[in-house]
DNA sequence: GTCTATATTATGATAGAC
DNA sequence: GTCTATCATAATATAGAC
């Protein structure tokens, strides 16, 4: 089997664990990864997994929480908007702002997609402790932008934020797929900033004032 | 370990393991699905498994064969375009389609992400077999589109297939997590047709044109 | 904290009876 | 064609040396 990435180069032994473990479980999902992978991605052994981790369960959870941190911290900071952008704006920033984690965290989307297709304690788990939290912070935001026009209406917001992650993400969850499909490497800039500007003309590209 | 479904009800052996494996196959990706688990849920013996399809990979691609076999059908027969539709009559009638299959093969599309996102000889089969003939039918009918002001212009048509297929298709991969956050089923056919509304709007509601 | 070695269980695949 | 029994390997997890 070959091992894509090795991560032995910098941090201690959990942090490349982590990182190791992240990249095993967005790539093969939680049942095709292996310990022992992610131990040789680490340059670690196995038995020093179990110490540090305890478990494969345990293990998965921390990366998750590892890089859901760092999608809440970002959305956070916008969400504040303290430069004080008006509802368009901010809905372009968001939007921006989501396509270019994705990009950088294919591992985060590839995770949240392998999970959330499953009934189980791991999707519950996840669901209960970052999506929902997730939804119910934009959903707010999504109705009041269809309220202002600014984004297309009679759409359920439901429906919508499933539409909005699908449109923005799938090329960056593909992008293996992609690459032989079309020779477009969705991780170069070029390709991120071209996605930013397709996604924005779709959502806040429509008249103003709806034409419903 | 539970087993979601059971498929002894109808079918031979070759038709029930099929089946069976393309469930297992899109819940847990390839190298999760276990043949036990696929013998079982098709009633059958490991050995018949075995005897039948030789390998997991020859399984797996036998499942996959019938899936696609099943979307090409569909697709061929909506771009024949019998009814002489106008071009925003007939991508209306592709989004529609395409909504309305995945929404019922969630297997399908459950397979496509999980191997689309890898490197490896799966993928490279998938793609070449069949992702890629299916870019190269959709990219023209996409440019006229646009070529039209049917769909919104100025997305290069790769960003584009990925954008709508994102959209269309994320709820109903994420179908159990949606579940759990907003308690919608995307398998319900009044969320079927709700999608299906919502990604007309958004594709085809813009202010280019006038709409139905 | 980190390693090596091992226990235990599960996996994909095969052999052979019916 | 279908089954039971078994092989060889690989998985997670644990024990114990350093």
């Amino acid at each position: 089997m070959v091992q894509a990435h090795r991560h032995e180069a910098s941090g201690n032994a959990p942090e490349r664990i982590l990182r190791a473990a992240l990249d095993a479980f967005s790539e093969k999902g939680f049942e095709g990864a292996r310990t022992r992978d992610i131990a040789a991605r680490a340059d670690v052994t196995l038995g020093l997994v179990q110490y540090h981790f305890g478990s494969k369960e345990k293990l998965w959870k921390a990366a998750v929480e590892r890089t859901f941190g760092e999608l809440s911290n970002g959305l956070e900071a916008l969400l504040a908007n303290p430069a004080g952008h008006d509802e368009r704006e901010l809905l372009r920033l968001l939007l921006r702002g989501h396509v270019e984690f994705v990009a950088e965290h294919t591992e985060f989307i590839r995770i949240m997609h392998d999970e959330g297709k499953r009934r189980g304690a791991r999707m519950r788990w996840l669901v209960d402790r970052y999506v929902k939290p997730l939804h119910i912070q934009l959903q707010p935001l999504i109705i009041r932008a269809q309220a202002n026009g600014v984004l297309p209406r009679g759409i359920d917001p439901v429906h919508f934020v499933y539409i909005i992650v699908g449109a923005t993400g799938m090329i960056f969850h593909q992008a293996e797929e992609c690459k032989r499909v079309s020779g477009i490497d969705p991780a170069e800039p070029s390709a991120v900033e071209a996605h930013c500007r397709a996604v924005e003309a779709l959502f806040l590209g429509h008249s103003n004032e709806g034409n419903e």
